[in-house]
DNA sequence: GTTAGCACTCGTTGAGGATGAGTGCTAACG
DNA sequence: CGTTAGCACTCATCCTCAACGAGTGCTAAC
């Protein structure tokens, strides 16, 4: 347990790094005013934050820098959500008042703002499409032999592929089949759709239509879930590059090798828990970001978890601001998402 | 008119300083093999060049670098285009093999094999929509107040917007429209679908449905060209950091600034002509990339060019080995693009 | 318990010198 | 007359070394 003063300590020196970038010494702290002491007693007590393992030094004749788990504690116990400036309320704002028409377009637009207003590199996951269900399929040929099909989700979500038809089928079969699956799939999960397929649904096309075997197939690949894609939109992404932690392009590489291979980045970024998330450095599931700081907020439809909004940046991340931030807009897409499926 | 002599010289320096990144010296060139004369002859010779503007010198004590118009010259006279590597050659023959069934792959996965081969960033542009014609167009209520319009395009493309429906309009008559609509437009280039608005369609709209004038007006805004996006895929991004001459961060955020800002990135690669184009450093109309180099081919789908796909890295560029692949990939794609539109 | 004083550490900065790659020029050569 | 050897000169790079100063830990006094 940290006395009251060590809090104080420790406080003042993750702001001041938070803030300079450089390691913090006794006596700039003593000069901070909210800290009223001597620097020796300030140096006491700093070796002191050092055993525990909430401060490091870069080398003998430096000043201290928060560990992981000095940012851990502050995270925990010490940051103080204080309210948004003017210009962050006002841009929220407006934002949320435009008159957005898909949820793709919050997203994304969430996320491009929020890297703006933060200056770190934001990663939106779009709506995972499985925990929606279906509104709406179609199958237009584009040629004899290929067709293009099409699923309209509850949320608007619009998502195509093109495939082959099966030879030998007309196009009055496929309206068949496609008026059969609206019929019996309308208003059923994504998820359960291949299932359907060989249940009441399977037996009803073998009934009516010819080629049913195929056709099963062709709509199980339609509907195949490792290919209907997740959109991830990234903003800000040379906003990383102003930190002077990333002066380094090696470092650099490594992190944007990352953002660059989207399946690795969906799991880094979709793996949050429902609600605000802080992962600090090592904390995070991936060494690329282990001297970053992810902070993520999940958005939900209709009480099914969607996706996710992550703003990376250095472990000397402004948390306070970006915590607020983020509790922000996450109730404000709560509303808007109420709102939308009104 | 640059003597034969100085043309070898020249050759050799900007082999020299492609594959090594530093400036080139007499003596370096003479021991090559290639260019029989002792150092002080093709000291004369660079002295010359360098007159003419071909070269330029870093420091007086330093070799020699290509200039822009030396890399100009080399592109247009000196570059020879040898074979492809088999392993390229594989590389792309598979890929031209895989059964891909949607044109927006095809340009997606070849940018990505370009830019793993030639270890620069490739940026692609995905198909023009305007050049195609429209072949289905559908309207799905989501909600009393909203629907999804869709347009499935020629190409088999599918591009899709969330409208406000007009207050008072009945499922039954917005499906009276799509009707009315698909009989009349079909087959029509989407760069026309507005202005046809206003013609036959219009009166029939207007004969045969209540709103019309609302109805057109959501339809307007449906079509409406600014809306329609044009998806552009990144890749290998991060190669640029693997080039000496982008070691320096602030130099690499003005190029990254320019490849987020979609909007300026589409002017930049977009305006190639047809065919193969190569832009050396201040010949690019951004300056963000005035000591790059962009290799531009476009493709083309029924006569139509639809889209381009461009190699961007430094001046210092490998362009035999980039234009080679260039030319295969563009004849690959052009025969694909025949064979898919059967 | 707090603080002033002081010796000590160590990264940073800048000056000076050696190194060497490469040049331009001149004179000699075939 | 074109080509080449020789040589003085330039200049970026690298290394060393000393001065500097920010910051520490420890001890003794308040």
């Amino acid at each position: 347990m940290l006395t009251e003063r060590q809090r104080l300590i420790l406080t003042a020196i993750v702001d001041d790094y938070i803030s300079s970038a450089e390691p913090v010494g006794s006596r700039s702290i003593s000069k901070r005013g909210d800290v009223a002491f001597s620097p020796a007693t300030i140096r006491n007590e700093m070796a002191d934050l050092e055993e525990l393992g909430y401060l490091e030094q870069p080398h003998t004749s430096a000043g201290r820098i928060p560990s992981q788990k000095g940012y851990r504690y502050y995270v925990d116990h010490l940051v103080r959500l204080d309210d948004l400036s003017p210009e962050e309320v006002k841009r929220l704002k407006t934002m949320f008042a435009e008159k957005i028409t898909a949820m793709e377009q919050v997203v994304q637009h969430t996320s491009t703002v929020l890297a703006q207003l933060t200056n770190y590199t934001s990663i939106a996951l779009g709506p995972e499409m499985f925990n929606t269900s279906l509104r709406h399929f179609q199958l237009l040929p584009l040629s004899e032999d290929t067709a293009v099909a099409i699923i309209v989700t509850s949320t608007g979500h619009v998502e195509n592929k093109t495939v082959p038809i099966p030879p030998g089928v007309s196009a009055a079969e496929l309206e068949k089949v496609v008026n059969i699956l609206n019929a019996k799939l309308t208003g059923i999960p994504l998820i359960q759709l291949r299932a359907q397929l060989y249940t009441e649904v399977g037996q009803e096309l073998k009934k009516y239509v010819s080629h049913a075997q195929e056709m099963i197939a062709m709509i199980e690949n339609v509907m195949s879930g490792e290919e209907v894609h997740r959109e991830v939109y990234l903003s800000g992404t040379t906003n990383m590059l102003t930190q002077p932690e990333f002066k380094d392009v090696d470092r650099i590489k490594t992190i944007w090798d990352l953002l660059e291979e989207t399946p690795t980045l969906i799991k880094v970024v979709g793996e949050s828990p429902t609600g605000i998330q802080v992962r600090i450095g090592q904390e995070n599931s991936h060494e690329a970001i282990a001297n970053c700081s992810l902070i993520t907020a999940t958005y939900t439809y209709d009480g099914q978890t969607l996706g996710t909004i992550g703003l990376l940046g250095p472990t000397r991340m402004e948390y306070a601001k970006v915590m607020n931030l983020m509790n922000q807009v996450s109730g404000q897409m709560a509303l808007f998402m109420k709102r939308w499926s009104r």
